[in-house]
RNA sequence: GGGGCCGUAGCUCAGUCGGUUAGAGCGCCUGCCUGUCACGCAGGAGGACGCGAGUUCGAGUCUCGUCGGCCCCGCCA
């Protein structure tokens, strides 16, 4: 098909331009047709122009335009002038296009909705039509945001000495981790590829071959339920270094982003990004991705209920756990049902409820207050700075669930007391460093690795290896920013001695070692230089950084919260003679064997 | 695996205590209209109330199941 090709995009016509003439290739935005003159607005991605004819003067035009449904596809030619009555509101409203030649390229269907930003849809219908959800000017906005940070993060790596090497994406099946796609092998019958977690042991075998600095935008897939922030296939930005230390990362990965905010979203980000170690992190808000934006930060309190009459806390401190609190200002007028409904957010948690205790000019007023001294109220007041009117919110609980139930708890009340503004935007990124390495699972009755199990231990560390593994902290960080973990990573383990040591920590057997892993013990053996590396989740990186509500605004073709993809229909079934092929047998849930 | 909210016109939604012929706005169609820009005005068409059972004299409305969307817990090294 020939056709007059554009001379200028819809979006960039300016009262500059009056007196050209130009060709317009775009879509039939809207028509206003007033009768004695008729208005049609033309899209493409840059923006939107208003045309013109007079049907008068081209009935046949005017015809042809009454014709067009929204969403055709069109070229336009015509002269620029200046409007006599421009529309400020538009970049484009100085000027009109007076129609000369029209034509149609491809007329449309009826769309199921406007193509506006305007109008409120259902996820629904805007996946099941996903090519007209992208027209949409904010999703064009979007997703071309995310092509300014690809570049920019291929000319930072580029010019930092990285290189961009692609790994598999049919790989194998390891334990750890979680669930794998599965790819079924038509050669090897009863084999399986499986779709990479992440290329983590690729990129450690690169730095073994000594590309000693690697980086790599990466697909990744886990096939675990969904979420508003997770996706079973998902971007990363993938590194690794050779011959360095977390700091040497740390500092990459900050510089990183100062650069991406300030050329993308022209805002600063002051470096370093402050750091807490995974205690200080738990200890003052209660979670291990603490969102800075506001304050309400927790207390440890075990000390000061060391000797109290209070039976909860004595019995606690008895048994080695731990109190704290955290003070709410002004948090005196609650009522009883809303401390219950504050109570209720700690119950998940494991806490049978919370201890309240108002302050205010009447004194004291708690269900517990007479069986707290005097000695203990003042020293109580004065670490969480209570002022009269304050509530103090108290837990008692093992470490772990105490902090993570106030951590809760304060994530609540700043949602309750909207201490997180949505009009003035601020970026608070954070470090939190030094992770457990390991932890025990109740549920499988052995340890698991916290980050993975290639993650090195701290030195000073590794004599508790034997004697206490949950004590060994991990030469692990992440980077957290608002509240949302969106990069993880480690110095990783360079040793096969050390490596075989965590695996069997892990209680992974020699067998399932050297079946699974046996090949990166190996390569750890041939000259494997200290090295560590960072992932990072670009789609939340590109979600935060658009202001996005969910990651699937920012990723062309999503799926749905149950993983279905609505635009093709996938997962679908397939024909019997493929799955012959491959040696497969369908037996669907329920169905007898 | 579990919990919550939702599914009614092309889109977004309302629909009372279970009761006559199921509504609104936008969009669409027809007509009118020379400066609109979410044009305006007048008229019109458009519905297996997601699907399947059940309760009932009677179900959009109640119950169960199922499919789909969203959010959360578990899960996600």
């Amino acid at each position: 098909m020939s056709f007059p090709k554009r001379t200028i995009y819809c979006g960039e016509l300016r009262s500059s331009h009056a007196g050209q003439e130009v060709v317009l290739n775009g879509w039939v935005a809207r028509v206003r047709d007033l009768g004695g003159v008729i208005f049609m607005d033309v899209r493409d991605h840059s923006g939107v122009s208003q045309t013109l004819i007079r049907p008068a003067e081209q009935p046949e035009l005017a015809c042809t335009i009454r014709g067009l449904t929204p969403e055709s596809v069109i070229w336009v030619r015509g002269t620029v002038q200046l409007r006599e009555n421009p529309n400020p509101a538009l970049p484009t409203g100085q000027v009109e296009v007076v129609i000369a030649e029209l034509g149609l390229l491809n007329p449309a269907l009826l769309p199921p909705f406007p193509i506006s930003d305007e109008i409120a849809l259902t996820e629904e219908v805007r996946l099941r039509y996903r090519y007209l959800d992208l027209r949409r000017p904010r999703m064009q906005r979007y997703l071309r945001l995310r092509h300014q940070v690809y570049q920019l993060i291929h000319r930072y790596f580029d010019r930092h000495g990285f290189v961009e090497i692609e790994t598999p994406m049919l790989t194998r099946s390891t334990p750890e981790g979680a669930r794998d796609f599965l790819v079924p092998s038509r050669l090897h019958p009863g084999r399986f590829y499986a779709l990479p977690q992440s290329p983590q042991l690729f990129k450690q075998l690169l730095m073994i071959a000594g590309f000693d600095r690697y980086v790599q935008i990466v697909k990744c897939f886990r096939d675990e339920d969904l979420r508003a922030d997770r996706q079973p296939e998902f971007t990363q930005i993938d590194l690794e270094m050779s011959f360095v230390s977390r700091e040497d990362i740390l500092s990459l990965t900050e510089g990183l982003f100062a650069e991406l905010w300030s050329e993308v979203l022209t805002v600063e980000l002051p470096t370093p990004f402050p750091r807490l170690t995974y205690r200080e992190a738990m200890t003052r808000y209660g979670s291990d991705k603490p969102d800075l934006r506001y304050g309400l930060e927790l207390q440890t309190l075990t000390d000061i209920f060391a000797e109290t009459e209070l039976g909860i806390f004595r019995k606690a401190v008895a048994e080695g756990h731990t109190i704290a609190g955290l003070r709410l200002e002004g948090g005196a007028a609650y009522s009883r049902k809303e401390l219950e409904d504050l109570a209720e957010t700690v119950r998940p948690h494991g806490l049978p409820g919370l201890i309240w205790l108002k302050y205010d000019s009447s004194g004291w007023q708690s269900p517990v207050i007479k069986h707290i001294s005097e000695s203990e109220r003042d020293a109580l007041r004065q670490r969480l700075q209570l002022q009269e009117g304050d509530l103090a919110l108290l837990a008692a609980a093992p470490w772990e669930p105490c902090y993570s139930a106030l951590g809760a708890l304060r994530r609540k009340l700043a949602d309750q007391l909207d201490l997180i503004s949505k009009n003035n935007v601020s970026y608070r990124m954070l470090w939190v460093v030094d992770f457990p390495l390991v932890e025990y699972s109740e549920a499988e009755r052995r340890y698991v690795a916290r980050h993975h199990p290639f993650t090195a231990p701290i030195e000073e560390d590794l004599p508790l290896l034997d004697t206490a593994p949950e004590r060994v902290r991990a030469q692990a960080y992440d980077l957290v920013l608002n509240g949302e973990e969106i990069c993880g990573g480690s110095i990783r383990i360079h040793t096969a001695e050390l490596q075989q040591k965590v695996f069997s920590i892990l209680g992974l057997t020699t067998e399932q070692v050297q079946q699974k892993f046996g090949f990166l013990l190996e390569a750890l053996r041939y000259g494997a230089p200290p090295h560590g590396g960072i992932a990072m989740g670009l789609d939340r990186i590109i979600m935060l950084m658009a202001g996005a509500e969910s990651l699937r605004d920012v990723i062309a073709f999503p799926k749905t919260t149950s993983g279905l993809s609505l635009v093709d229909g996938a997962p679908a079934s397939v024909d019997p003679e493929q799955l012959e092929e491959l040696g497969i047998c369908v037996r669907m849930p329920g169905q007898l064997s």
